[in-house]
DNA sequence: GCTTGACCTCAACTTTAGTTGAGGTTTTAT
DNA sequence: ATAAAACCTCAACTAAAGTTGAGGTCAAGC
């Protein structure tokens, strides 16, 4: 068994169900993001896939960028952008990590301002088209009507 | 055309193209959210749809809530549990709005969370499976076996 | 040496939030 | 009175991110 075990720990490819018990990933998925080319494979005589372990890091960063609201589409370009066959060093990672942070901070701060604003009108209530800063923030049609005026006296 | 203005500002009933202008969403928007449970509208003889203007502030609720990233599904919950059929109330409002405020930040503190994380850990990129923070938060299978070794130790 | 489990491809289905189009009716404006 | 604009329904399509299943092959253990 310690034999068996060092062998296998040497051996250097991985298989579909390693790399999917291993990441935390369904084997579909591995499927589905090879078609997205977000990872690739090696095929084995017998065509099935076969995986260097550096994919499992690939799969972690893919999976931290989704977490950070990313489209898969987006990382695969941001992927593809690197240098190509290599497995993803310090440096790549932290230059995807650093764009990543960036958009990070900007959904966050939209969110926080959208919190905010609903903090100052959940006292408020009205609604306002002309006045409430939560109403379409880019709709320019408050100005042109009396929309403003009935919606801030619903009837019925 | 005073005249006239004045008796549209009047008429109390409003067309599906006129409630799209007003509120800045499409006619077919509309109609699906109309299929979706989360408005509703009385007809004409000619069997056209026609809203009171308190469906203006419904879809400013509605739009409001998805921006919080409410699904819809569930804002219509909320909204059918409501007291039916009269608009929705400053009372009413200041329910909806705690509710979606407490969901707001609490993903506000999860991608807060998640951009500290990477932040401590641009400078590492061990993305370790058992030491990185940044790695599958709740993957259990990382203690069991050589993953994090291996990671760490990238080949090729 | 054969059974079972893991793997293969390809197509179809799922969910969310709508949009688009066809074919037909109503309302409005002239 | 008629033409144009707005409306109706219903079905099909879109995009993202996968999942499920059918029909068939490969590999490993007893």
């Amino acid at each position: 068994m310690t034999e068996k075990n060092h062998s296998e720990n040497l051996r250097r490819e991985l298989s579909v169900g390693e790399v999917a018990t291993r990441s935390g990933v369904a084997v579909s998925t591995l499927h589905f993001y090879e078609t997205k080319g977000l990872i690739k494979s090696m095929r084995s005589q017998g065509n099935q896939r076969r995986y260097p372990r550096s994919v499992l890091r690939r799969i972690a960063v893919i999976k931290i960028a989704q977490r950070t609201g990313i489209p898969l589409a987006d990382i695969q370009k941001t992927l593809s952008s690197l240098p190509s066959d290599r497995p993803l060093m310090a440096r790549d990672w932290e230059r995807l990590s650093r764009n990543w942070k960036a958009d990070l901070n900007e959904r966050i701060a939209k969110l926080t301002a959208l919190r905010d604003q609903l903090t100052s009108c959940i006292g408020c209530g009205c609604l306002s088209m002309s006045d409430c800063p939560l109403r379409n923030p880019y709709d320019t049609l408050s100005e042109k009507g009396n929309g403003a005026y009935l919606i801030e006296h619903p009837e019925e």
